[in-house]
DNA sequence: TCTGGGGTCCTAGGACCC
DNA sequence: TCTGGGGTCCTAGGACCC
C-alpha cells in the first residue's frame, strides 16, 4: 500500500442539464438552462413533438440553476437572475428543475465511484471526494477508471476528475480540464499549476476575501504564498490569515468523511410578490405553517428531534434577519414547531414588506438515544 | 438585471459558572 | 469586597459552498 495520500475529486459536467439531456435528447447541442417553475415544462404538440418554452418567456424572481455549454458560450451561467439571462439568451430553451432525475441520477454516479473506491464522501447533489490512497493503480488509471464506470452506470454522463494528495489540490485540479477530463497532481507542479491560479478558485476564499486580496495588490494563489504568514494574519484574521497560508502552499489535512450527523434542516420559500405582514396576514401564516409542516417531515423522515427552533426574513430591500429560539426539550412535531418559530416571529419588526420567509431546526438529536449528549442530567444520581 | 433553496462553519457579545 | 481568567451556552449575523 502506497504511503502516500491520493484524493480523487469528481465533479458531473453541467450535472443538471445533462441529466435533461438524457431525457430531452433532442436539445443536444443547444443552448437550455434550467431554472424554470413546474408550468414551464415542455408540452407536447399533436404531431408528438415537442414544444419548448423559451427563456424570454420567463416571469419570476428565480435564478438559473445550471446551463449547457452551449448557453454558457452566449454569457449566462447558473445562480444568475432568470430574468437577467432572458435579456442576454431569449431564444435558449428553459426547463423547470426536476430534483427527482437528478437524485435518481446522482445515486447512479456515486454508486459508480464507490464501486471504484468504497472511502467516498458526499459534498453535494453531483460532486464527491475518494480516498483512493489504497488503491494499486497508477493515479491516472483509476481517473479514467472512475470516469467510465460513471459514463456506463449514468447511461452516457460525463464527469472531470482530479487525483492529488489532497482535497484541496483534488479540487482545483479537478476544474482543469472541464469537461468530461482528468487531471493528475503532485505537490511538484505546486508553482508551475496552481501558483497561477485566481485566488478566487480555492473554495472558502468567495467574493469577500477575494475583493480585500486583491485590494492589497494578491490577485492569483501565488501572491498568496509569497506573503509572510503574520503578514496575512494581520490583514485576514489569524484564524483566516493562517489558513491563507497553509493554502497557498498546497497544504490540507482534511480527511474524506464517509458519514456526517446533520447539523440544520431549514425550509425557506421566497414570494413571487413582497407580502406584508398587515394586509397579506393570511397568505404569510398560511406558508408560515406549510414550511413548519416541512420541517417536520423532514424532521420524522430522517429521524431527528430538534431544541433549536428559527426563522427568516428577508425584506423588500434584501436585509435579513433570524431569530432563534432554544427549547428545554427537544421536538419535531409541525404544531409545537409552529408555536414556537411563531414566538420568534413575535421578536421582528414586521412593518417592510416581506420578501422570503424561512424556517429551521438545529441542535438535532435522535429521540430516546442519549438526546442530553454524555451530561450527567439523563441519570438521576441523588441517590449518592 | 434585482438577487433560489439547501446547507456548513465562524465570529462576537453577553450570561452564567467555576 | 474586588478582580481576573477560562469555559460553555445562547443568540444574531455573515461568508461561503453546491
Amino acid at each position: 500500500m502506497p504511503d502516500q495520500k491520493r484524493i480523487a475529486h469528481i465533479d458531473m459536467d453541467a450535472f443538471f442539464a445533462s441529466c435533461e439531456l438524457s431525457v430531452y435528447p433532442e436539445l443536444r447541442g443547444l443552448p437550455m438552462v434550467v431554472g424554470g417553475r413546474r408550468s414551464d415544462s415542455p408540452r407536447f404538440r399533436p404531431d408528438g413533438t415537442r414544444d419548448f418554452v423559451r427563456l424570454r418567456e420567463y416571469v419570476g424572481r428565480g435564478v438559473l440553476t445550471t446551463a449547457t455549454y452551449e448557453a454558457r458560450a452566449l454569457g449566462v451561467h447558473s445562480a444568475m437572475p432568470t430574468m437577467k439571462a432572458a435579456k442576454i439568451a431569449p431564444d435558449a430553451i428553459l426547463l423547470p428543475v426536476s430534483f427527482d432525475l437528478y437524485r435518481k441520477y446522482s445515486r447512479l454516479f456515486k454508486e459508480a465511484v464507490r464501486s471504484v473506491s468504497p472511502v467516498v464522501q458526499d459534498i453535494g447533489i453531483d460532486e464527491v471526494y475518494a480516498d483512493v490512497s489504497f488503491l494499486e493503480e497508477e493515479s491516472e488509471a483509476i481517473a479514467r477508471r472512475l470516469k467510465s464506470a460513471v459514463v456506463e452506470a449514468t447511461g452516457g454522463l460525463t464527469c472531470s476528475v482530479g487525483i492529488a494528495p489532497n482535497k484541496l489540490l483534488a479540487k482545483l485540479s479537478s476544474d482543469m480540464q472541464k469537461p468530461d477530463g482528468f487531471t493528475i497532481l503532485t505537490m511538484e507542479d505546486l508553482p508551475t499549476k496552481v501558483w497561477p491560479l485566481a485566488a478566487s478558485k480555492v473554495n472558502g476564499i468567495g467574493p469577500k476575501a477575494s475583493a480585500k486580496l486583491s485590494s492589497l495588490g494578491i490577485t492569483t494563489i501565488g501572491d498568496v504564498a509569497i506573503r509572510e504568514k503574520v503578514w496575512l494574519e494581520e490583514n485576514f484574521g489569524r484564524n483566516y490569515g493562517a489558513w491563507l497560508h497553509q493554502v497557498s502552499h498546497g497544504l490540507d489535512d482534511r480527511p474524506v468523511v464517509t458519514y456526517r450527523k446533520p447539523v440544520v434542516m431549514s425550509r425557506e420559500t421566497t414570494f413571487e410578490r413582497n407580502l406584508r405582514a398587515v394586509h397579506d396576514r393570511e397568505e404569510l401564516g398560511a406558508t408560515f405553517t406549510r414550511l413548519c409542516d416541512q420541517v417536520a417531515t423532514d424532521l420524522e423522515r430522517k429521524g431527528y428531534i430538534a431544541r433549536k427552533i428559527g426563522i427568516k426574513i428577508r425584506f423588500d430591500d434584501f436585509r435579513t434577519v433570524t431569530r432563534d429560539i432554544t427549547l428545554p426539550t427537544p421536538l419535531s412535531e409541525a404544531k409545537a414547531i409552529r408555536h414556537a418559530a411563531g414566538q420568534c416571529l413575535k421578536r421582528v419588526d414586521l412593518s417592510r414588506p416581506i420578501r422570503l420567509l424561512g424556517v429551521k431546526v438545529s441542535g438535532l438529536v435522535r429521540p430516546g438515544k442519549d438526546d442530553q449528549g454524555d451530561g450527567p442530567t439523563q441519570f438521576d444520581l441523588t441517590f449518592l
